[in-house]
DNA sequence: TCTCCGTTAGTCAAATTTGACTAGTTGTTT
DNA sequence: AAACAACTAGTCAAATTTGACTAACGGAGA
């Protein structure tokens, strides 16, 4: 058996799906997407990719199964050592804080390169941007309730708060 | 000269920097680590790839540089047609909004998974980080005034918010 | 029943990104 | 002045990530 990967967030997450139940590879990549897209960007082939390396590792097993007429899949499940990984990693990454990347806000850094006018007009569509993305996600969370709702709403209120300040102090300027 | 690369934003910030004065490769990537590395992450060897690149596409020139006894440098220089890129790109991206990635988040999509004493500590912990990183944050912005520091004070209050929320929640459960 | 289309399941080559390495130069200490 | 550390400048192989592709199956309509 290989040596250990060191083990991030992808690791963790693709852990914990497994530990709710067995899934086999297309599951898994299909459940990222529709139910966990919004928030995390896990594409299928990278997901697979992973599966196979936490199988190589021993923190997941698979089988083959074949269901009627349909072609052979592999259904992933989590093994004991697998899920002591798991909780190790839960308890480490959950008080860590790592200030997530904004790569959006390279363009923000040039706002010198832009005449006076087309500055804010540029600033306010963004604005525009923003708020339309978090009424849109107000309407959505009267149907779904979920932290990590609550904490996309949070981080847009903080946008819109922000680039309002910058606006006004573009405009004064 | 090859087709046309899709650009980004790592273009538009080594563009961005080029713009001011040229500069040597070596010299843009400690410039990126030293004065941007607190908000994005473009490591030297991506530097130096993405410079090749640009330089393939002729958005960037390069000459040779030989001062004193030091190590040949080559010097690289922006191109009309990069600053062409760079007016377009500019005024493309700064109206957008994408949302950011929060990998940090994953965890919290386990919080049942532990014990109800603990949940609530590892969330205080976190809540601790986040506000050390605040107040670390608020005494360097007496010194030097930049609106992305100022967008890293609103995400990090976002945070807080949330996180305090989270964690009443949790506790009254 | 034949055809076409969307879904299922996964693979693969290419692009991107990174950590580790080299190798010369300057500065510092003893 | 010898030894050693730290800075300068960049390269490279390996790891990661992705978009595009394959290929079989099931169902809907003509």
């Amino acid at each position: 058996m290989k040596r250990l990967a060191k083990a991030g967030e992808l690791e963790l997450l693709l852990l914990g799906l497994l530990r709710r139940r067995e899934m086999h590879g297309y599951q898994v990549s299909e459940f990222l997407e529709t139910h966990l897209g919004m928030f995390f960007d896990l594409k299928k082939a990278t997901a697979y990719n992973l599966l196979g390396k936490m199988e190589e590792v021993g923190w997941v097993t698979s089988r083959e199964e074949k269901e009627g007429r349909r072609p052979i899949r592999r259904v992933f499940a989590i093994t004991p050592e697998g899920e002591a990984i798991f909780q190790d990693l839960l308890r480490r990454s959950l008080p860590e804080y790592r200030y997530p990347a904004f790569p959006g806000n390279v363009p923000l850094l040039f706002l010198d390169a832009l005449p006076p006018g087309e500055k804010e007009d540029l600033l306010k569509e963004r604005r525009g941007v923003v708020r339309d993305r978090l009424t849109a996600l107000e309407t959505h969370m009267d149907h779904i309730a979920h932290p990590l709702l609550d904490h996309r709403r949070e981080i847009l209120h903080a946008e819109l708060d922000w680039l309002g300040a910058l606006i006004e102090d573009v405009e004064k300027k």
